[in-house]
DNA sequence: TAGATTGTTAATCGATTAACAATC
DNA sequence: TAGATTGTTAATCGATTAACAATC
């Protein structure tokens, strides 16, 4: 996490609207999913217990994430799923539209251009850049139209032009850093990185990083820890 | 994180070996990533200090994640770095291959296949696994080798023969509980899940989950946070 | 011995949890 | 009013940090 975040000040009284914590905040996109997957189907009210069931969390943990929030419950009732919906996503910043540039368009990149979960929650890709030359030029279908491939020179251009405000890094790891780079020189200051490698970014800008084979180690590492104990009737004898 | 774990047994004087924090085992990876790259590149010996910087961590969280796994440093020298990345890759289990299921062959499933960070890292898909008839059969290269996608009736007799330790959901979310069902059914007990759903498994299954909106959701917010303030100069006059 | 750097301690900070008063 | 459920409080737990004693 950004060591440039800080919970200053504290004085007030009910934190809402500012200093929420990151655990929260990492926490509320599930929540929207789950209450829109609610509204959609039908449902218009909920408790604490029965959303913290379908989000995966503790009620307690849900009740205090979204007082964080405001108070948008009611005592002896529960919530209104889409007023809830709402609120939560208006926090989050999803009333509007956000524009994706992705840079990397091998496997990992076109699998992101294709992948329909970033239009349904309010993400649109608006750039594809790639430094390949057989690539650059080329056009690739993107929900409903088609983008064509740019050089990463003309990066700054094209979020100068479609008003791009996010940056995906899909390249190998040894184009991220100078990938970074560019990002930052044409203004966007919030980076999802694909890369296999600590990017150097100046204050301001925030980077996330997922990691799959990080992902899979861990689960190794748990898995190798349960496969010390078992069968403990045959000790090597 | 799986509430089935806790620290039990603190009385032993130093942890080594158990009760490793989930926050340290989270960053192991970095370090044992980091550290091949750094032996590669011919460095014998680095100071908790450098090794830390090119982690993205403080020092101190450093020595204090690697003081969990034993004493591997020298002090008034540093760390040896190919014998310290050999314990640490020890620690995650990385010193054998583990093999991988991959559920869903689509635009992501596909992507993942052809990644070459997985055998890169002491991964290699045994598996490939989908439910849509036309692609059941189909063959894909992976690798070296090449893999026919097994119907997901098959699962079981898959992972036995193969002796696969770890599945992965690449699958639309519709399908996804019913595939971590048929994963746990065949005795896997190691699930990474993209699909954006919350899974439900019996105890002793440990689930790890990538939602990459999630990710760009959380960007959002700090984008728009960082929106709010600038422009202090003209105040809607 | 003097300088460097680890491994550990203790203090701080943030996140989780359980319990309950407020209130519908 | 009685029952239900939120929003808040206070206690607990775990993770981070800074400082330093141990020791190469």
């Amino acid at each position: 996490m950004s060591l440039s975040r800080r919970n200053v000040g504290k004085t007030r009284t009910r934190d809402v609207g500012r200093g929420i914590p990151d655990a929260t905040i990492a926490r509320l996109p599930v929540y929207v999913r789950v209450l829109k997957t609610m509204s959609d189907d039908g449902v218009t009210t909920v408790s604490s217990e029965d959303l913290a069931a379908s989000c995966g969390v503790s009620p307690a943990k849900l009740r205090k994430d979204l007082s964080h929030l405001g108070s948008y419950g009611t005592r002896g009732v529960g919530y209104d799923v889409a007023f809830l919906a709402y609120h939560v996503s208006r926090e989050l910043g999803l009333t509007k539209p956000w524009g994706v540039v992705i840079i990397g368009v091998g496997n990992l990149g076109q699998a992101l251009v294709s992948y329909r979960g970033f239009a349904t929650r309010g993400f649109e890709v608006v750039g594809l850049v790639d430094a390949h030359p057989d690539v650059v030029g080329t056009s690739i279908s993107v929900g409903g139209g088609e983008l064509t491939v740019t050089s990463l020179d003309d990066l700054a251009r094209l979020v100068a032009r479609t008003g791009a405000q996010i940056g995906v890094i899909s390249t190998p790891a040894e184009a991220a850093q100078r990938v970074a780079d560019s990002l930052v020189a044409a203004g966007i200051r919030s980076i999802l990185n694909f890369a296999p490698v600590v990017l150097c970014v100046p204050d301001g800008v925030e980077v996330r990083k997922v990691d799959l084979a990080v992902e899979l180690q861990i689960l190794a590492f748990h898995e190798q820890r349960r496969g010390e104990k078992p069968l403990p009737e045959v000790m090597h004898a």
